[in-house]
Parts: C-alpha cells; structure tokens; sequence
DNA sequence: CCCCTCTTAAAACCAGGTACTAAATCAGTA
DNA sequence: TACTGATTTAGTACCTGGTTTTAAGAGGGG
C-alpha cells in the first residue's frame, strides 16, 4: 500500500519487466499500485519500450541469430579464399558471442573462427581437424571486427598444416596453427569445419 | 494480375510468411494480389496466427532458449568441481552441434567444453584462456556423451596448466592443454570462460 | 435457374498501447 | 500561510493489426 519512492519504483520496474517482459502495463499497476498511466510515464524515462515493441525486438533477435546461422557451419564470412594457399574471414563480435557481464568475446567464438577458415582453405571434400595450438593475445570485445587471415604452410597428401592469425584493426588478437587432415577415410577427428558443408 | 488458384496462393503465404514471419496482412496483398479478407481467411484455412501471435511465439521461444542456456556461459554440465585440482563436465551432442550431412560434431563444441572447464577449474573470479594446445582424437556423433575431465597440472599465481580428456564411453575423443590466466588486471587474452559469469 | 465456392466489403469490436491535456496531490520553502 | 514545482492520476482521441460477423457480388456446374 505504502507508495514507494520513485526511484524505488522504477528499479523495481525495470526488474520486473526484465525478468517477465511479457508483462502488460496493466499487470504492473496490480504489482506497483500506481496507475497505469504512471507506469507509461516511468516506462517513457526508462526507454523501456511497449509490450508489443519487445516481443518484436526479441522475435527478431532469435530471427537473425537463426538466419545469420548457415555462419552455424563456417563461422565468419569468408571473403577471399585461395584453395590450398590463403584465405580471410571477417567475424563480427555481438552481443550473443560475449559474456554479458564484461563484453569479453567467449574464446570458443574466435577458435571457431579461425578454425572453420582453416578447414575451408583446405580443397578437399572432406577436411577435418586434427590438432590445434593455440594463443589468444588480447581480449577482443563487443562490437570489434575479427579479421582472420589463414595461411597453408605445407600440404601434403594427408594432412596440410594452417596457420591462422586473426586481427581487430592492426592488432593481432588470436594467433592459431592448425593440421588439419584431407581425405574422408581416414578421419581422425573430433569434428572440424567442412568447407563442404556450408550453404 | 491473373490470379493464382487458392491451392498455389496458400502455398505461397505460406512461404512468405515462413521466410519473413514479420510482414503484416496488408503488405500480403501487395504481393498476392488479393483483398485483406482473402488473405485472412486463407490463414484461418492453413492455421497461421496473425502477426503478433507469430512474434509472440517466437520471443517466447528465444526467451526459453535463453532461459535454459545458463549453458550459455558454461558449456556443458559440470558435475564435480575441485577447485584448483580437478573437474568433470558433461556434454550431449545434439542436432545443432553436428554438420547436418555427416552427423560428425562441429569441433569448436568440444573445444568450448573443455575450455570452460578448464577456466572454471581454476579458483580466481576472473580467468582467462591464453593458450591451448589442443588434438582431435577421434570424431564425435550426433547423440554421443562427452564427458571432460580436467586436472591443474601446475598452478602459480598467474598462471595455472590445466589439462583436459574428453571421453566417450570409455574412448578418449578429445586433450587440451590450456593455460589459464588468474586476475582480472594482466588480461592476456581473446576471451576464455569465466566462472564467475556463470548464472 | 438455383446452388456452391471463392472473394470482397463493411461494420463492430478488441488489446495494448501513444500523445496530449488537464486536474489533483504532495513537499518544500520563502 | 501561500506559492511553486514535481509527481501522480484521469480522460480523451487516435493508432495498428488484427478478430468476428454479416452480407453481397462473381463465376462456374448441374
């Protein structure tokens, strides 16, 4: 019964829509006991949009994650790609790829990157791979762009060893040598990357 | 202007609502040349609900989605943690962690499992992969069990060795050696998992 | 010709709001 | 005490993107 100051209120608010934003203004004014017209107003300075704004919002999230997800098979977009020589990739660090908290991307997202590069530089139908050695040398954070750059050291018949840097600017962030081994046989992996597998 | 027979134009609100879930009745008249009653009887006929049920699904979905993956953070279950010594983490391969075709799981899983228990391993509120030395042994299938073991080898106060196995059964499928580091100051790192973001 | 399906139209209503105006309430202070 | 300003509540008009219902043409087929 007892009003809450204002500033209480909008925490709680904020807090109440976060955890249910499924939530109707009407339904706060029971939870709040203001009217609903105070709940809009609080919402207005909040920059907490209308029910219906945040169902679109996270509809369409969930709708890109999915579409941006053929990138589910390669990770990054491959933009130049020399069979058994070179190839760049270009991954863009979102929200869905950092821990909340610091906007660190998670070190998996970068591994993939550079991983899934290493397969498809590799002209063979199947190609998976073996081992890994691995350096992450900075953080790279929300919103950077990852650029990594594969290179195909030798290339036997079995295996190929890649090399893998990744950059954000003139930084290298990541730095990776992959052997990754041809040939759909003689499979000896865990599941890497099939350049004939992507869309 | 000819109009599609009723069979071919359902097929086609179908489609255009399938691959754009946010277009409204008005713009499906546009596009299927039929009055707006036309285009709602016809998804009264084929069952498909009105545009703001359909984002409403769809946020409901990513919201559960989202709920659920406190995997998110952690890949993988962890079910036995002794910190600074040893930890076990298990991890089901499922439709989305395969290539569709092979059914052979995507490598950066596995890497992600056991990077996470590696960082969440080590006893310090922020810990970062800086490097990993890691080796595919064999591949995984979609359904299969992976379940990680990691031991600190060596454990300093910068940096600690963590090495981890991942079996199938009895099969060792996966080893990394990571070197993890302690403190949130001397970040070295492209973003390994934290403990202390797990929810 | 009537009957039937398909299509279009029009009107009433709804949820969950926005935008705007105005009044009531309360606190502090000159 | 009266004035001032922020806060809260109320009310109205309007909007989108629909549903429901009722009705009426259009175009065949028997």
């Amino acid at each position: 019964m007892e009003r809450l100051p204002k500033k209480e209120r909008h925490q709680r608010l904020a807090r109440l829509i976060e955890d249910n934003p499924f939530i109707t203004d009407r339904e706060l004014t029971r939870l709040l006991k203001v009217s609903i017209q105070t709940i809009r107003l609080d919402r207005l300075e909040l920059g907490i949009p209308e029910l219906r704004e945040r169902m679109k919002l996270m509809a369409e999230r969930s709708f890109d994650a999915v579409r941006s997800l053929p990138l589910h098979e390669v990770i990054g977009e491959i933009v130049d790609l020399q069979l058994d020589k070179s190839g760049i990739s270009i991954f863009e660090i979102r929200e869905e790829h950092v821990f909340s908290r610091t906007g660190i991307a998670r070190g998996h997202h970068l591994f993939a990157q550079a991983n899934s590069l290493a397969v498809a530089v590799i002209n063979d139908e199947v190609a998976l791979t073996a081992t890994a050695d691995i350096r992450f040398i900075r953080q790279v954070k929300l919103g950077e762009k990852c650029i990594a750059k594969a290179y195909v050291r030798s290339s036997g018949k079995r295996k190929a060893r890649v090399e893998v840097f990744t950059y954000v600017g003139e930084e290298t962030v990541f730095r990776g040598d992959f052997l990754i081994v041809r040939s759909a046989g003689a499979l000896q992996d865990g599941g890497g990357d099939r350049l004939a597998d992507r869309d």
